[in-house]
RNA sequence: GCACCGUUCGUCUAGUCUGGUCAGGACGCUAGGUUUUCAUCCUAGUAACACGGGUUCAAAUCCCGUACGGUGUACCA
């Protein structure tokens, strides 16, 4: 036995808001752990300071939050592997490194980054590309090609280095991943990589792996934009002589139209979000949009976004977050990149909005009710809401169901009119309005039953009548089962807009 | 350019490991039905194994090649 502990991490850069993807990853490390009775942390990876966003990381919890993805360990947390932002950490990373220098894996460059985009560029005019590996590492200024003294007088003159990853000449790396099996690559065709700079933060590489190695992470579950550096990080830990943990490179999420990485601005250029939440651009004020403002459940949102690149192996689809966590598995995650389809979200929320309960609809829509002017008490408007609500998509959608409950006809639908405003309406209508103002008891069934025998007996014809009706009470040839709109609105207001109809429309010729 | 990853209906995908079902489901779309109307709903239809070789009695499935796409190639993550 003796099971290793499961331990995931999501470890975001607060360099913006969190887009579609990342909350993807979150949500297969957040599955698997649950799965596993594993622990998620949350870790921040803001090494590059010029890149900070004001706002990010905050926005990175709310989001979290608000699709109901919790961690065991984060900052806010905490947990005894912290701290969880690396800024915070940086004094660990310098040893590490100067650790691999040691032991003869890394070494001290002095090369300045206008020296390398010069040589870069000399390179490329010749049509070569040039990767700092064994081979140019030789004719370069670092503390390979330099003598001991050499390189300690520079670093003690202050002169600017990074510490660079030695990469072997010529060893062929083999790596597995959960997702793509075994994946090899020669070292060769590697760079010696920067692992420490210049303003003493670690890179992302460095950073990352002594980070997943301390916080004794199990599983590294990650987006497929890092499977090209996946021969970095194991030579890293081999060098360390530390245990690799399992890899599991993600497909990306890719933009709709086309092929390509989903990006932070195809959703104002589509029109659909990609990022959760809205956001600001603390810089240029933009505003993106977010699937909570657009009127998302956060559980369609989920279940949207779990079944872009896993599924269950069944034909289920529709998956509450316990329902995931059961059926999720890794090997289940497939290995193509896979197109948001904005009409599969929304199918996705009209399921969620069906299977909601009416009291909480009603809560959701009152503020859209009281913005038009409308008082009307919840029970009733959850009634209302039991009758339309499997015409909407989104809680705003509601509305337009509900505004002709409250609100009479301004106008009539001018097509409806033509269709079904005959020459024998008026009078129809003046007949239906007299037996209508006969009823004690406005129910919906009993009205429905004695307009039914009157039109029968007289043989009057159910359309005409019925749309004729429904073009007065509502304004259009819309809604549900007019009888239970006459109902719910009542007889008086029912009497008074057949009047009103009667005035506006008149009798036609 | 180089390296790596990928490729089944328009989209999300099942099936590939362990060759042998009319290649299944969902969204969308189209048509029909239900309804007093619209929407929902129901039924049906639509449409795919990137291409070329090979192995085999038999290939979406195994092998090789090609094409196409993506990612990476920063003192970014």
């Amino acid at each position: 036995m003796n099971q290793k502990e499961i331990r995931v991490r999501f470890a975001p850069s607060p360099t913006g808001p969190l887009h579609i993807g990342g909350v993807r990853t979150a949500l297969y490390n957040y599955l698997f752990a649950r799965k596993n009775g594993g622990k998620m942390i949350l870790r921040i990876e803001d090494t590059d300071q010029t890149r900070f966003v004001a706002g990010a990381e905050n926005y990175i919890n709310e989001a979290f939050n608000w699709c109901g993805i919790e961690f065991d360990e984060s900052i806010e947390k905490g947990g005894e592997y912290g701290p969880y932002k690396q800024s915070e950490r940086k004094h660990i990373y310098k040893d590490y490194a100067e650790q691999l220098i040691n032991s003869g894996n890394a070494y001290y460059a002095f090369d300045t980054t206008e020296e390398l985009t010069k040589i870069r560029s000399e390179f490329e005019a010749e049509k070569k590309t040039f990767i700092y590996n064994a081979i140019e590492r030789k004719n370069l200024r670092n503390s390979l090609t330099l003598s001991k003294e050499e390189t300690k007088k520079l670093i003690s003159d202050g002169e600017a280095y990074v510490i660079r990853f030695k990469m072997p000449e010529d060893e062929t790396v083999v790596m597995n991943d959960l997702i793509r099996d075994r994946v090899e690559v020669n070292s060769s065709v590697l760079d010696d990589k920067i692992l420490f700079k210049s303003d003493g933060m670690p890179t992302y590489h460095l950073a990352n792996i002594v980070d997943d190695h301390l916080m004794k992470i199990s599983h590294v579950i990650r987006g497929e934009e890092w499977l090209p550096s996946l021969p970095l990080h194991v030579l890293l830990y081999d060098a360390f002589g530390w245990e690799k943990p399992e890899f599991a490179h993600l497909p990306l999420l890719l933009k709709p139209d086309g092929n390509g990485k989903l990006s932070k601005r195809d959703g104002d250029r589509l029109g659909f979000p990609v990022f959760p939440l809205e956001w600001t651009d603390p810089k240029t004020g933009n505003v993106s949009a977010g699937y909570r403002e657009d009127g998302y459940f956060p559980q369609a949102f989920i279940n949207m976004l779990a079944l872009l690149g896993w599924n269950p192996g069944d034909e289920r689809e529709l998956f509450s977050m316990e329902e995931l966590i059961e059926a999720f598995s890794i090997e289940r995650v497939g290995k193509s990149g896979s197109k948001f389809d904005l009409e599969k979200a929304k199918w996705f929320n009209h399921q969620y909005l069906v299977k909601e309960n009416n009291e909480t609809l009603a809560e959701l829509l009152m503020p859209i009710v009281i913005k038009n002017g409308v008082t009307v008490n919840q029970e009733k408007l959850s009634e209302i809401i039991a009758l339309v609500k499997e015409r909407a998509t989104f809680v705003a959608d509601l509305w337009g169901q509900v505004d002709f409950f409250f609100i009479r006809p301004k106008d009539y639908d001018a097509k409806a009119v033509k269709k079904r405003w005959k020459a024998n309406s008026y009078d129809l209508m003046l007949e239906l309005k007299e037996l209508l103002s006969s009823f004690e008891d406005f129910e919906s069934d009993i009205v429905e039953n004695a307009v039914k025998q009157w039109i029968e007996a007289n043989e009057y014809g159910m359309g005409a009548v019925m749309n004729a009706f429904r073009l007065l009470v509502v304004g259009a040839l819309k809604g549900p089962h007019l009888f239970d709109i006459v109902a719910m609105i009542g007889q008086e207001e029912t009497l008074e807009r057949i009047d009103q109809g009667l005035n506006e429309l008149g009798r036609k010729e």
